[in-house]
Formats: structure tokens, C-alpha cells, sequence
RNA sequence: GCCCGGGUAGUGUAGUCCGGCCUAUCAUACAGGACUGUCACUCCUGUGACUCGGGUCCGAAUCCCGGCCCGGGCGCCA
């Protein structure tokens, strides 16, 4: 029995034999064969597939049924073919991906490249990766929050600002929203996650940099230490790539990636343990510094060879931010990173005025322009930590793309404000 | 911010080192034609390019200088 189909989408290829024709259709769903046998079908729509060119937008009636394609299990057999809007010839870009582009011609032409399956892939995993961390957060009892992206000072140090003009006052394009998770932390809200923007308006140019990226920020009180913060992390991390797995079957295919869901508890190391370790590879870091991207990526190496794609670095020197809670010359600050690069930075906050005032000093600022900040640690702050994880990193190791601009529907780097 | 590399049809490339048979390669795209089972269809015909400005030279895609644009590394970070 035939069933008669109304489908719309994309002309992806026209394939003319003379006697019989094919039109592979495509839409968000995937590929259609429309076919075309000359017997089969009208005069009339056999001759208007000429009229057709590549990315036109059609809706197509007509009885779907059983084929002889190699690659498709149905086909169409139209009985009503409407041109909806034509596109223009040639295209910037070819869709069906048999030419390769550059990343700087395809980002020039985002939403034509985003018509390619592969490519709308990724953004269906990236679509799975924050339901199910979403789903995650929400059962672990976190509420889900916005702060604001506009500030009048910087909220961490270290990295530059975008300035932007707000009415008669100079203000700034957030961070981090740092500064707002702890102040929700001495609200008394216990639990919060942000999926947020951020902005730094650091000149780097690389394959893992963004100046406009986003993170799942999270923040939670009544913490015994940083170990809190990270099983959340880790369970995270397990729970979502479990769900990614199940849902994206598809498109991992598509990908070529085989997803491995991390086994929790994570591997830990110390700062101490890494930098042990490199100086034994011959790599030269001294007790205190940061690790480097070759440090990095010497100890990715090092625990892939070990099994492990995901690890913790915790017990960092106490010079890494201020805000975080010192011991000793340590402090309760960690990164997670996996196969050689960081994805996570977090840890146990500090939580007592003074101890906070004193690392503001320590670190060579002014509290006197953290009043605001300081005002929070007052009234009432409990034992709190958490972490900003970079959700187009994450996808570029998932997914393990060569590019983190592939990660953003639309990127912004040290060169581009459009499209 | 510092450093390195690049720019050839709509797209992706060969040619650049060592200037001249470059009237610039190949694929794809596009236009037209043939073909009743394609699935990177095949075949025939055609269209289309040396980033811009200056210099060297008899002669520049090729060498030199500058601009613009792009890619990448480092630092810093996620």
C-alpha cells in the first residue's frame, strides 16, 4: 500500500538519466530520494525538474514507497513537485561537501554550511550535551540562573575586558559570572547553575581560543572542600556523555566518533605529582608556575597512555586566583582537563572576610575596589565552591574537531564580528 | 601583545624554491547536450582566476618593499 508523503526541504542534488530522474531532497532530518521514472510520473513534473537547481526549497507530494536505492530504504514518487523560492547559482559554497571550503569561507557562509549534515551534527549533539547536563544540574538540585552580562569592573583580574559605552558611563562585557554565583551563594540559594556567556578580550589566536565562548558555571554552599565540587564535575561529566551517547547515535556516526563515557571517580593528581612528572620528562617548569600548553600536553599524552581522557589537577599552588581557598602554599583550587587541555577551572571559594581581604591584598590589589564584592562576605556566607566548565571546548574534545570555531554557530575571534 | 606562514576561477587546488614553452593545472561548480536505477552517475561542448599598490627586469603568478585580508604558534585562559 502506498502512503502519500508531503515533504519540504532543500534540493541537496539532481541527478538526470535521461530516462528517469532522482532528486535528493534534504532537511533537518536528513536525506530524501525523490525519484523520477519518465513512465511514472507526469509530463509535466518530469520536465520541471529541469528547472531546478541545487539549494532551491521544494515541497514534494507524493507516494512513498519501497526502492532499489543503495542508500535509501524509501523513495518518493511525486505526484506534485512546488518550487517554494529558488537560490541563486553558483553557491558560495558547495553543501553536498564534495568540494572542501576553508573554515574562513564556510563561517563566511555559516548558515549554507550548516545546511551539511556533518555539520548540523554537531549541533545536535552540542543540543543533547546541555539537555542532559541540564537534566543533570536539575536532579542534583540546582537552580537554574541568569546574571547579568554587563559590569562595571572586572570580576576576576588577569584577563582583558571588552568596554562598551552604557548611557553616560564606561562599563564592561562580564568574564565570568563569578562574582554573581557567590554573591546567590551568600543569598541563601545553596545550588545554582548559569549556561552563560562570556567575553575576553584576549588577542590570541588559536584553535582553542574564543572571545565570545560559553560555560556551564556552577556554585554550591555547605561544601566540605573542593572534592565536593568535583564529584558533582565528574558525575556531570558521566551523566551527560551517557545521555549524548544514547541520543546521538546518528550523528556520532555521522562524525566518526566513537564517544567513551568516562568511568567517575576521575583520575586525580596534584599540582605537586604534574610538576614531578614533567620535570622527569626533561620539560622545565619550576614549583609555582603555570603548566603551559606544551606542559599540558606532555601530561595529556602521558595519561592517555595511562587511559585516562579526563583528569583532575588539584592542590595548586596558592598564587592561581585569589579568590579561592587558601592552605597552606597551597590552595583548594583545580582544573580539569582532558587529552592535554583545560576544560574546567574550580574549587572551594573563600568564604570568610578576612581570609578574602587578606588574598586581595597578597594578590597585589586594591580592596578598596572590591567593596561590592567584599560587602557579600558580611552578613552571612556559608562554605561554598564550583566551577566554569567551556562548553565548545568540551564539544571540540567530544567530538575531537581540529577547531573550536566548529563548537559556535556563529564564532567570534580576534578577527571576526560577522556573520 | 610577541613570532611564523599564506592569498591563483563560485569552491578547493597545481605551478612560486630556481622569472621566460603559463595562451596558468586538475577536480568540483555553472551553462548547454546525450543517457530509465543514480547514489562523488557517466560522457561530450562551453564559461570562469594569479589579493591590492609600488619597484627590479627585455620579461613577474613566480623576486623585493608596503597595505589589506586569512591561517597558525606562544603568552593568557575555558
Amino acid at each position: 500500500m502506498n502512503i502519500m508523503d508531503i515533504i519540504k526541504g532543500w534540493v541537496n542534488e539532481i541527478r538526470d538519466m535521461g530516462g528517469i530522474k532522482f532528486i535528493i531532497l534534504r532537511n533537518k532530518k536528513g536525506l530524501f530520494q525523490v525519484t523520477l521514472p519518465k513512465k511514472k510520473v507526469s509530463h509535466e513534473i518530469f520536465s520541471f525538474v529541469d528547472k531546478l537547481s541545487k539549494e532551491d526549497v521544494i515541497v514534494v507530494e507524493g507516494s512513498s514507497q519501497q526502492g532499489k536505492s543503495r542508500d535509501f530504504d524509501t523513495e518518493i514518487i511525486p505526484e506534485k513537485i512546488t518550487l517554494i523560492n529558488e537560490s541563486e547559482t553558483p553557491l558560495p559554497l558547495d553543501p553536498s561537501g564534495k568540494v572542501k571550503a576553508e573554515l574562513d569561507t564556510r563561517l563566511d557562509n555559516r548558515f549554507i554550511d550548516i545546511r551539511r549534515p556533518e555539520i548540523l551534527a554537531i549541533f545536535k549533539v552540542r543540543h543533547s550535551l546541555l539537555k542532559h547536563a541540564r537534566d543533570y544540574l536539575s536532579n542534583e538540585d540546582f537552580l537554574e540562573i541568569h546574571t547579568s552580562k554587563i559590569i562595571s569592573t572586572a570580576s576576576e583580574g588577569g584577563t582583558e575586558l571588552f568596554p562598551i559605552q552604557y548611557f553616560e558611563k564606561k562599563a564592561y562585557l562580564t568574564q565570568s559570572p563569578q562574582l554573581y554565583k557567590q554573591m546567590c551563594m551568600a543569598g541563601g540559594l545553596e545550588r545554582i547553575y548559569e549556561i552563560a556567556w562570556y567575553f575576553r578580550a584576549e588577542q590570541h589566536n588559536t584553535t582553542r581560543h574564543l572571545n565570545e565562548a560559553t560555560a556551564i558555571d556552577i556554585e554550591m554552599s555547605f561544601i566540605d572542600d573542593e572534592e565536593d565540587v568535583m564529584g558533582i564535575l565528574e558525575n556531570l561529566i558521566h551523566t551527560t556523555l551517557k545521555g549524548v551517547k544514547e541520543d546521538c547515535i546518528a550523528e556520532l556516526n555521522l562524525l566518526e566518533v566513537e564517544l567513551k563515557v568516562p568511568e567517575v571517580p576521575f583520575k586525580r593528581l596534584t599540582y605537586d605529582e604534574v610538576v614531578e612528572m614533567l620535570q622527569e620528562k626533561g620539560y622545565n617548569i619550576k614549583w609555582g608556575e603555570d603548566l603551559g600548553t606544551e606542559g599540558e600536553r606532555i601530561l595529556g599524552k602521558e595519561m592517555e597512555n595511562q587511559g585516562y581522557e579526563y583528569y583532575f589537577i588539584k592542590r595548586y599552588p596558592r598564587n592561581k586566583v585569589f579568590y579561592l581557598q587558601p592552605e597552606g602554599k597551597y590552595c583548594r583550587g583545580f582544573d580539569l582537563d582532558c587529552k592535554g587541555i583545560e576544560l574546567t577551572s574550580g574549587g572551594q571559594r573563600c568564604h570568610e572576610y578576612d581570609t578574602i581581604v587578606e588574598r586581595i591584598i597578597e594578590f597585589g590589589l586594591e580592596p578598596e575596589n572590591f567593596k561590592d564584592y567584599l560587602k557579600i562576605f558580611k552578613y552571612g556566607m556559608p562554605p561554598h565552591g564550583g566551577f566554569g566548565f567551556g562548553i565548545e571546548r568540551w564539544l571540540m574534545e567530544m567530538l575531537n574537531l581540529n577547531n573550536v570555531r566548529e563548537c559556535i554557530l556563529f564564532p567570534r575571534d580576534r578577527g571576526r564580528t560577522t556573520p
